[in-house]
DNA sequence: GTGAAAGCGCTAACAA
DNA sequence: TTGTTAGCGCTTTCAC
């Protein structure tokens, strides 16, 4: 353990005596060297420099309008006399393009949302466009103010990841005039022509799938361990899911296991082990991603349980690191990054003036050691309460 | 497996027939309600509607100038009815103050940056700051032109991760003018007082501390797996701290393996498969990240290898996922969140004007399942080549 | 093909 | 305490 601090505190005062470095502007990284063209030049400057016009610079910038080839290349070259770029706010005051999009994650803690983020960044980049990220917490009142921001921020598009997308958050997040799209969510589906953009897998089928696999392999009690719905509407449909097939198998669904988002590791873990506790013994279990996948296997272990020997274990999202497990987790796996990649694809198809156009993309069962047949001679009742889970009667219609 | 698309293909052209939807501005969520009043509301509108000057509205908005509690309430009711927020792009434009800050990392699909990026995106929001995240792909040429696109975004800061941090580039960085701290960096310290601002943790001491357990647990042949240097100081500096522990335990310092940082997945774990099989029997492994770490322990196990029983591992940032896999991961755990917080806070001492600060943020050993003591009975030659890995020389300066 | 000039929405300086 | 006004840097008419 180490923790001290070097400099500041035994220089104080000594910032930056340079000669002639008494510049106005606040703060900068003080490092010494030659501040003197700080002057951040403007298009006026190189205007000046290749001897024409401001409006003449900014067709070079821009393409606009058609330039004689050796004004341009006049032109051009004062720009990288002087290393002049554009200023974002004066060009998106002027034209209203900002040349950003917004994006809103419920959290960077969960490498799904990160990867996906990266495709976005990388789409985004590529199309030269920044990308102004802020993240939700699951907190659906700070998730629209959040918005709210972004757009205030001038983002000519967005992508969301919203906690939830009942019409009126729709109609919210719609209100800005901003086009955007949602990704990961689960939306119920509108018969009709999409009324947004948004770019997912089928939770709801994807789950349904994974629990046929584990009914495949004889188990009869699956249990669901999900985030809290209130938070997601993906934990849901998963959920809807799990149920279906239940159902569908004339097994009796459990209610799900709900762990709110913000639970800390440490919380986390024991709310968790204490939940694994108290199952009435299922011999398989189904978790709405994979970090809660993980943490079970582990919650499992402690308890004593073998995995897969005693209880199975199924993830959602195909993390890498998931993967690389012992015994490895298995999975439905979405495509993360190209998840992001399509999200902007789709949102550019929206600043272009197209329709909103809704895209499912694959998701895979992937395989792994978490998982085993069903123990003909499995103990029916393990622990003695069943008080916080304990399998519902099956239902034609969940919701 | 699933793909398939709803919308848009189905019904093309369908895009919002509803009466009085014939806006011009591009593209939309095309959601049905009411675009009436999509006039976005400026300054001007409010000081009409609340029968006072603009001037006023801005003192109201900023809190600048003394105005009547009157005239504020009746500004800032028409405010909330016009629901007016006003544009990022004027107020920069003519104020400088952009309110955002950026953020180089080098990847998002590291959780350690994810997390870091996490508590910056917080911190800055909690100051008002939205925050426009690139990441360089820890390539150094794309790296310094992503730094230029922040700046030109007119940032009032940034936060980077860079690949290096040698005093061109630094300077490189330094010469846009705008506040910087670097983020996970290792710089060469120098005498003085600081050049610029760091938050951080010591890699050197840390994995040297980290060689010393593995040596204290009787361990000789201890290799060392690493990012590419040429893109990551953190990965030199924690190598030199692990030669400088051998070193002073008098032990063979092995040449570093190398792992690119662009390898994909799969190309990554066929090459670490392939230098682990050709590693000259060393008992221990030390990585210069936990990713690294815990595809080290995949790959050992797919050689035969126990672990630890064979072999040792050890990683570095304490991501949450290695510490619950089984084995757990043993590792020098940072922390990564506070780092992000720390950064910004650095950031914000030197956007209010005061001297660059260097902070050293405490990091913490912590022991794991895949920490065992050396086998007395280990086979020193278990493969016949050792062209790729070999213990080298001891050497008292390591560079 | 190029120049001149009018603002985009906002803040800050100056008057009143 | 409040109103008026001059731009911030840029794009985009509109003349020429």
């Amino acid at each position: 353990m180490t923790a001290l601090q070097i400099g500041g505190e035994t220089l104080p005062g000594v910032i930056d005596a340079s000669p002639g470095a008494r510049r106005v502007a606040i703060g900068n990284g003080s490092i010494g060297g030659d501040m003197s063209r700080r002057h951040k030049a403007t298009i006026r400057d190189v205007a000046t420099a290749a001897g024409v016009a401001v409006g003449t610079v900014s067709r070079v910038l821009n393409g606009s309008g058609a330039v004689a080839p050796q004004t341009a290349s006049r032109v051009r070259q004062a720009i990288a006399v002087l290393g002049f770029m554009p200023d974002a706010a004066g060009r998106s005051l002027r034209s209203g393009a900002s040349r950003a999009i917004g994006v809103l994650v419920p959290t960077l803690s969960n490498p799904i949302f990160a990867r996906s983020l990266e495709g976005i960044e990388r789409a985004a980049a590529q199309r030269g466009f920044s990308t102004v990220i802020a993240s939700s917490g699951y907190d659906p009142v700070r998730e629209l103010d959040v918005v709210a921001t972004l757009v205030a921020r001038g983002v000519e598009g967005l992508v969301l990841t919203l906690t939830d997308t009942k019409p009126d958050r729709i109609d919210a997040v719609a209100g800005h005039g901003v086009p955007f799209v949602l990704a990961y969510n689960q939306p119920k589906p509108n018969g009709g022509a999409p009324r947004f953009s948004l770019a997912t897998v089928d939770s709801r089928v994807a789950l349904q799938e994974a629990t046929e696999q584990l009914i495949a392999l004889g188990h009869r009690r699956v249990a669901f361990l999900g985030g809290a719905f209130a938070s997601s509407d993906r934990s849901r449909a998963r959920y809807e899911g799990y149920r279906a097939a239940m159902d569908a198998a004339g097994l009796p669904a459990w209610d799900p296991a709900e762990i709110p988002f913000d639970a800390q590791d440490e919380a986390f873990e024991a709310a968790l082990g204490d939940l694994i506790g108290r199952l009435v013994a299922p011999t398989a279990l189904i978790c709405s991603n994979d970090l809660l996948g993980l943490h079970a296997v582990a919650a499992a272990r402690r308890h004593g349980l073998a995995v897969p020997g005693d209880l199975s274990v199924v993830g959602f999202d195909g993390m890498p690191m998931a993967r690389i497990a012992e015994p490895s987790l298995a999975t439905v796996a979405q495509p993360a990054r190209r998840m992001g990649e399509a999200a902007v694809d789709l949102l550019f198809g929206l600043i272009a003036g197209g329709p909103p156009r809704q895209l499912i993309l694959p998701h895979t069962f992937l395989e792994g050691g978490t998982l085993a047949a069903a123990r003909a001679d499995a103990d029916p009742l393990r622990a003695g309460s069943a008080t916080i889970l304990g399998p519902t009667k099956p239902n034609r219609s969940p919701r």
